[in-house]
Parts: structure tokens; sequence; C-alpha cells
DNA sequence: TTCTATGCAAATGGTTTGCAGTCTA
DNA sequence: TAGACTGCAAACCATTTGCATAGAA
């Protein structure tokens, strides 16, 4: 999870600033856990106003800061990225969210793209399944 | 592609019928092309209502005759699955979807269930780049 | 002082729901 | 005739926008 310091100097470098409201953001987004939607944050951050919390969130996903993860039901979650290209492990049980990196996947995009003839740019990977927590528990 | 034929008895083996309406949205949809959006099945049917429109496509996923493709920008979009598991490729100059599968993919999925303790049910990929027209098209 | 950023409230856009009427087995 | 299905319109909900104000360089 990136620091604050890390994460005002992401803004500086693209000419932004982390004002009070927006750190106060990033705080609430750290105490949210592994991931939130957008009313979370509205909610944990009542002194802010919604616009604020959309398009600092908008703000953040640009700079790579906030990441989506699209949950098993389609829906979009954020999460703070751990930074570097990674995926998403999704427990369908307790919700939990949690990333890899995986290297193995480049061969196969390689391989994708010697088959169609595209450019591959980039791509989204989602893993759902039930972490070793729940399966744990349900012996 | 599925046939109507097909999606017919798709729909008979779960206790639903083939109504007008959905089988003119599905005629609709099979000439909307390789993805579309709710509002363009609701605009290409003006004779079905918007509410029926929602709660076919709904049914349609459910069944997995409709699936759902994740955009660039996160956005979601549907289209008739080819049947059986695959992945998405999207253009992102001219918009077009196709699929594939993937066998390699499994391998890295077990790697990952090794990996992380994990019992892996499910995934997501969608791949982005430039489909082999736009390529040309660009030189 | 100038430009960015904020808060509020209203507008928007997409999706869902309630309900009365329609169709079909 | 009973149950599934539909259309319409209203309700809903999340997100965006307009605008006047506040704050930082």
């Amino acid at each position: 999870m990136a620091s604050i310091d890390s994460i005002e100097s992401a803004l500086a470098s693209e000419g932004f600033r982390l004002t009070a409201p927006r750190r106060a953001l990033v705080e609430v987004m750290q105490g949210l856990g592994d991931h939130f939607m957008a009313d979370d944050v509205v909610e944990a951050a009542p002194a802010v106003g919604r616009a604020t919390v959309f398009r600092t969130l908008r703000l953040l996903q640009d700079l790579g800061i906030v990441c989506q993860v699209v949950l098993d039901d389609g829906t979009a979650a954020y999460r703070l990225a751990s930074g570097g290209h990674h995926h998403h492990l999704v427990c369908s049980e307790c919700g939990a969210v949690s990333d890899f990196a995986s290297g193995d996947l480049e061969g196969l995009l390689d391989d994708i793209a010697r088959r169609t003839g595209y450019r591959v740019d980039a791509h989204r990977l989602e893993v759902y399944g039930v972490c070793p927590d729940c399966r744990a528990r349900e012996g």
C-alpha cells in the first residue's frame, strides 16, 4: 500500500496538490481495507463532499494509485493499488481481495497476439475463488 | 453465436418460454454485432419496453446465453456468448470484440491456487489491444 | 491575484420496481 | 383460469456537472 508521501509526490509530479480533503480521503481508504465502493468512502468521510470523493477517486485512478476490481457479480469496487501491474484474487465467501503478479501471463498474451494478429496492449484478469481462511473455517 | 432454436431450448430447460418480445430481442442482438449496450437494444427494439429489455438481458445472462464484456474504460457491455468458457479480445481503436479460449490459462490458475492457498473457482480475463484490421489501416 | 480545488445542489443516465393488463399453457 | 410475462411510468441510485466560494502558490 502506497504511503501518503509517495502519493503526494505522485500527485506533485503531475501538477496536482495533496490538499487536506484529498489527504483525508486517502487515510479513509487506507482504513477501509482491501477494497471499497465509492459510497463507503463518502460515508467514512462525512466532512468531504460527495463530488470531491468521486473526483479524487478518478484522479487517483488515473495516477495508478487506486485501481478498480471487478467483482464476481460484475460490479466494480476500488482498491489502493499495490504498485506495478498485478491481478486480483477475490474471495467469494468473505469478499477479501488480494493481489498477485504473474509473469506467466506474458507468455500467454504473446501467444494470443500471435494467433489473432492483435497488438496486445493491456489486459485485466480477475480470479474468483475461496481464500485459505474461509476454506479452513468451512473445514 | 447461438441459434434461436438452441436459445429456445435453453430457456425451456429452465422453465422459461421464448415469447415474442424475447425472440425479437435476440434477433436485434444478433443484428447489433459483436457487442452492445443495454441501451442499443432498447433503441433497436422500439416495440419492446425498456424493462423487458433489462429483464431479458439478465435472464439470458443467467442462462449463459449472453455474457458481459468489461471494456477498456471499465464500463460493461453485453455480447451473445459463443458457448463454453472464453475470454474477450477488445480492440481499442474500433471497439471490435472477439473471443478466444485458452487452455494455457489453466496451468497458470493452478499455479496461483498453489501459491496463494485459494480454491480457484472462476476468473475473468479481458485483453485489450489493436485488431489486425486497425493495424493494417494505420500502416 | 490567479488558478486550482471544494462544497452544495441540481441534473443526469442507466437500471429497477410496482402494478395493472395481457398472453399462453 | 392460474401463472408467467409485459409495458408503462415512477422510483432509485450512483455518478457528474454547474456554479459560486475558498484556498494555495
